[in-house]
DNA sequence: GCCGACCGTGCAAGTTTGTTTCGTTATCGA
DNA sequence: TCGATAACGAAACAAACTTGCACGGTCGGC
């Protein structure tokens, strides 16, 4: 009677989650350390880190940069109200959000808005002439509020494990 | 009193936001490689790496791992508006927003609302349980707006470079 | 103009870390 | 019981990171 976690397609025991707690803190951390924290061999952390990538668990191994050190990054967020409910209007936005690198994150909701974007610019100008492009001229965007950021009190993409 | 430099008053030249560009995509990239990319030898861009870990321009290293294969994991965004302006009472919602795990972003905002949190739990009961937590037991939180995650139609936490 | 401190660099060891190999063990189903 | 599969650890191996050192620019004072 071995419990068999099942999750979302990939089985991941708690020695993967284990691992995962350690490398979404800090992604540099030797297979050695990481293998006497969760008693196995490198070798064994090394094919399960291999693994995890493979399968998509791990999406991508990143510098976390301060945007406060680079000149001038503003930081936005926009809730995006759209004006039909049609599905491939739906997809155009999406497309067309995702495929601005400005937009750093891009979330469709439920609630008073239909999109919530994360939006990294150097300049105000900049923005502006984001606005112009995502959203005056998208005839679907029925309503947009900004909302300016002061201060990254907190930034994190962690998820909950264990 | 150890206090480092804050202002964004770190000079990095052309080199260094080059290293970076590549950094915030793939961490695991050898320095062998960068070095090439950016026409320098590997100890000169280990050591520019070295010098931006230390005064924070890289906050940072972690992999990146995609909530959808943990469980079943809710992203929510609450817009937070606080009842007084002072200081001390934003001072506060912040401590007690940024040590709550959950709470994977925050930012203090201008606009309608003051606070913007990006939050991930496993149920939803767990946001119930956290609203009471952060916003019904602080008499400074007049009003809070959720919005529910459908979709994560991108997650990136990159900087605009060059 | 000259000199010396400073800074960043490349090269060449030296050290740490990541990766592969291989033999062993445990589990499961035929 | 037997054979297949999967995962493991120890050790050898390869690759990457790190350090020491000397050289060449830049800048400010003499």
């Amino acid at each position: 009677m071995s419990e068999k976690p099942k999750r979302a397609g990939v089985n991941l025991d708690r020695l993967d989650l284990a691992i995962l707690k350690v490398l979404q803190r800090d992604n540099k951390t030797p297979q050695r350390t990481i293998a006497e924290m969760v008693n196995l061999s490198a070798p064994a952390v090394q094919r399960r880190i291999k693994r995890m990538e493979e399968t998509g668990v791990i999406q991508a191994n990143v510098a976390v940069i301060d945007p406060v050190m680079i000149d001038h990054s503003i930081t936005l967020f926009v809730e995006v109200e759209m004006e039909s409910e049609r599905a491939e209007m739906f997809d155009a936005a999406k497309r067309s959000f995702a495929a601005t690198p400005e937009v750093q994150q891009c979330y469709y909701v439920t609630g008073e808005a239909d999109f919530i974007l994360v939006i990294v610019v150097r300049e105000m100008a900049d923005y502006e002439a984001l606005t112009r492009k995502l959203f005056f001229a998208n005839n679907n965007v029925k309503r947009f509020r900004t909302f300016v950021s002061m201060e990254r009190v907190k930034v994190g993409m962690t998820v909950p494990l264990e």
